[in-house]
DNA sequence: ATACACGCGCTTTTT
DNA sequence: GCGCGTGTAT
């Protein structure tokens, strides 16, 4: 028996002490995984001598990995640090900023995200003279990562395209992919494709890794796609030493390419697989499991797997029906409120929905009560614009070829140089061919006078227009000198003085103090930086034995891949004693006393977008499944009859899950006085099952006053509907109407001309 | 070059 | 109800 197995059942006790190769450990929700994983790594190193360097264990998100090496640290104290633990993008960064030179991936390479890829893709767009509006250049990023995710390149992509949006998206990605190198830049998915590239590349860089690592852990399997599957089966290619972790019923990342086959698949993919189950769960009540059996086992080709619990049965699960979205909200806070007489806090709560924008009415309702919350996701920090800004300064300090960082920076605060200067001083670069920075170093060498001969013929711009750039590449290299000096910190102060920031913040707007602190904040973090850089040192001169770092990363380079890495889901502080607000597949992993979980309706959960697609019905119920199984005491469901969507209006029925729940365990609740809606929505059934929107229009002196909530209508384009609400709005009056069917409702009814009653 | 006003399409989920 | 691209006035 081991000092590692002790309090633990006898399926993780063997999970945990299988450590010869590959193990498949299927985790029902709240089956103690994390502890079993945290167990099994300190197992590996006090029992079983491995060092701790040798094992690499890959997590979901950045704070699942800051969680599992607080909990590992807890049990074996300071040689855990030599441990390798991150999230497959964070570990790669690291291989490709050590490595990444045999395939042409200079150490210092730029993380273009989102916005930076779709920036990219739409210069790409006018550059190729494809048109933006015939083509959505979302959707043909989304092509792009979907291939890069499957591992095709742009060249197969072109080989294959069948059509000719996918010709479009060939001649794009491969000119975005030209860029990328050119720019030494790689974006989220080419962190991963990059290091299978390096692999495949270099037999001597992956049998380095292989041999470094001789136990390899993931969790979260069932969320992996198949890039991520490939790097894992190639490090652990030989021993096989491969642990991975997860729950098939709890994959909701298919849409971001995660493959669930990959786990499905392991037994087979991996032959000699010791498959555990962990089917007890220590979180929920009887009846809070209960309610998740109903959902997922009315999944269909799922394999019958059992959860069960010692945890008493507890209250039963409430089912809400509110009016509208705005009484969802305020059920929310009352049962809040009482909680917080009865002696609960405000952190035992959570708050979980389907779509970001449902947070809305929820956030006003707290802020009205006064009720401490925190809202996960919504606007990041690193995603303001003014700490963009600054960022983008940093970033091309770090790496000038940045172009998107350049494009932003040069005339951020504005200094003169407009659409027009910048779009000449790219075409130039283009013909020098040559990144734009090295453009603007030609151009102050030329006006300098001392490389006459470095250019055939002087720059096309003139010198009014070419002043202010000179002055910016200027400032850019003052910068760079100072960045190989001075700390992070230190020169992001040094930056703020030299554009004027605060200023140019301050004449901004009302919010311009806001923003002031939010770019005093982001120092704040980078001095931080500064001093964990010379930690991350020392540890790794701790232990003599494990390979030193080839490439120091300089307290600028890891503060830039930190900022690139962070999600939203990174930020979820359970320590802070607040309601958390939270989409549900934010909430994966996370454990609450108390959820809501808010529009479990038809439309939104399942979402619309799902309805069509049986896999796609299957991962929206996963995702339900996966929310109920968050709360440990309490689980609300609501849903709406009426809901703000886009200005106007919708309507949803329950949705179909919650026929999937057995009744004896819930207990229904309806505040829906509002005798109204209550007429409206039955109204609307008999009308048909097809969706519905609404028009609120609000018109002036019209003869909104002769309709009635539950008058029949007409309207000249639109087809039969249901007035739903009629009421005096200041000096309007506002009619919503119910119509079958779903259209773009705001150009509806400028006047109530073309509505008619209909006489029954 | 910049500042602002208008219209359109859209967001499901995120490392 | 917002952000983005486009068009207009300084």
């Amino acid at each position: 028996m081991s000092n590692f197995t002790e309090g633990l059942n006898p399926r993780q006790a063997e999970a945990v002490t299988a450590v010869r190769g590959p193990v498949l450990i299927l985790a029902g929700p709240g089956s103690g995984k994390t502890r079993v994983i945290t167990h099994r790594i300190a197992y590996l190193v006090a029992e079983r001598g491995v060092k701790p360097w040798r094992i690499m264990a890959v997590t979901f998100t950045n704070k699942a990995a800051r969680e599992m090496r607080e909990r590992v640290d807890a049990l074996l104290g300071e040689a855990a640090h030599s441990l390798t633990l991150g999230t497959f993008h964070a570990i790669c960064a690291r291989i490709l900023r050590v490595d990444g030179g045999a395939i042409g991936v200079d150490r210092n390479f730029s993380i273009y995200d989102d916005g930076d890829q779709l920036g990219l893709v739409k210069r790409i767009f006018s550059e190729l003279g494809v048109d933006p509006k015939q083509f959505n250049p979302r959707a043909v990023l989304g092509a792009i990562s979907r291939a890069k995710n499957e591992l095709r390149d742009a060249e197969e992509f072109a080989r294959a395209a069948g059509s000719y949006f996918e010709e479009v998206v060939a001649r794009v990605y491969r000119r975005y992919q030209e860029r990328l190198h050119a720019e030494n830049a790689v974006d989220f998915d080419d962190l991963l494709t990059r290091t299978v590239d390096l692999f495949a590349g270099s037999p001597e860089v992956l049998a380095k890794y292989q041999q470094r690592y001789e136990h390899v852990l993931v969790d979260e399997f069932q969320d992996t796609n198949v890039v991520q599957y490939v790097l894992v089966r190639d490090l652990a290619r030989g021993h096989n030493n491969l642990c991975v972790v997860g729950d098939p019923d709890q994959s909701i990342y298919r849409w971001r390419s995660a493959d669930i086959r990959n786990i499905l698949n392991f037994e087979q993919d991996f032959p000699n697989t010791k498959v555990v189950l962990l089917e007890q769960n220590y979180r929920s009540t009887g009846t809070i499991l209960e309610a998740a059996q109903g959902v997922i086992s009315a999944a269909d080709g799922r394999p019958e797997k059992g959860l069960w619990t010692e945890n008493e049965q507890g209250l039963p699960v409430t089912v809400f029906e509110a009016q509208d979205d705005e009484g969802e909200a305020a059920y929310v806070v009352r049962e809040i409120m009482n909680g917080l007489r009865s002696g609960q806090r405000p952190g035992d709560y959570a708050v979980m929905y389907r779509t970001n924008a449902q947070s809305r009415a929820v956030e006003e309702a707290l802020v009205r009560s006064g009720i401490r919350y925190r809202l996960i996701g919504g606007t990041r920090f690193y995603d303001r614009r003014e700490v963009k800004d600054l960022v983008a300064y940093l970033r091309l300090i770090n790496n000038p070829r940045d172009s998107v960082s350049l494009a932003r920076a040069i005339n951020t605060p504005p200094r003169g140089i407009g659409a027009g200067t910048l779009n000449e001083l790219s075409v130039w670069a283009s013909e020098l061919g040559v990144p734009m920075y090295h453009a603007l170093q030609l151009l102050l060498a030329h006006d300098q006078g001392a490389a006459d001969g470095a250019l055939d013929r002087p720059p096309p711009l003139n010198s009014r227009t070419a002043r202010p750039l000179l002055r910016f590449i200027m400032l850019l290299n003052d910068l760079i000198e100072l960045a190989q000096r001075e700390p992070v910190a230190d020169l992001l102060k040094e930056l703020l003085e030299r554009i004027d920031y605060r200023r140019f913040l301050l004449d901004g707007g009302d919010d311009g103090e806001d923003r002031w602190a939010n770019a005093e904040e982001l120092v704040n973090l980078a001095s931080q930086y500064d001093a964990e850089a010379l930690d991350v040192a020392r540890d790794l001169d701790a232990d003599d034995e494990a390979p030193k770092e080839e490439v120091q990363r300089t307290a600028l380079a890891a503060f830039l891949e930190d900022v690139a890495l962070v999600s939203d889901a990174d930020e979820v502080d359970q320590r802070q004693d607040a309601v958390t607000l939270i989409t549900l597949h934010a909430a994966k992993g996370l454990e609450f006393p108390v959820v809501f979980i808010l529009g479990v309706e038809e439309n939104l959960l399942p979402h619309v977008r799902s309805l069509e697609d049986p896999e796609q019905m299957q991962e929206e119920r996963r995702l339900f499944y996966v929310g109920i199984t968050r709360a440990r005491e309490r689980l609300h469901l609501s849903h709406a009859m009426r809901r703000a969507t886009w200005g106007t209006s919708s309507f949803n029925d329950p949705s179909r899950f919650l026929r999937d729940i057995p009744p004896a365990v819930t207990t229904t609740r309806s505040r829906a006085e509002g005798h109204v809606v209550n007429r409206a929505a039955a109204l609307r059934r008999q009308l048909s099952a097809a969706p519905t929107a609404a028009i609120a229009p609000a018109a002036k002196g019209q003869a909104g006053a002769a309709f009635q909530p539950g008058d029949r209508v007409r309207h000249a384009k639109f087809g039969e509907g249901i007035v739903v609400n009629a009421a005096p709005r200041g000096e309007d009056f506002e009619v919503t109407v119910a119509f079958k069917g779903n259209f773009g409702v705001k150009k509806l009814l400028q006047s109530f001309a073309p509505l008619e009653k209909v006489v029954a």
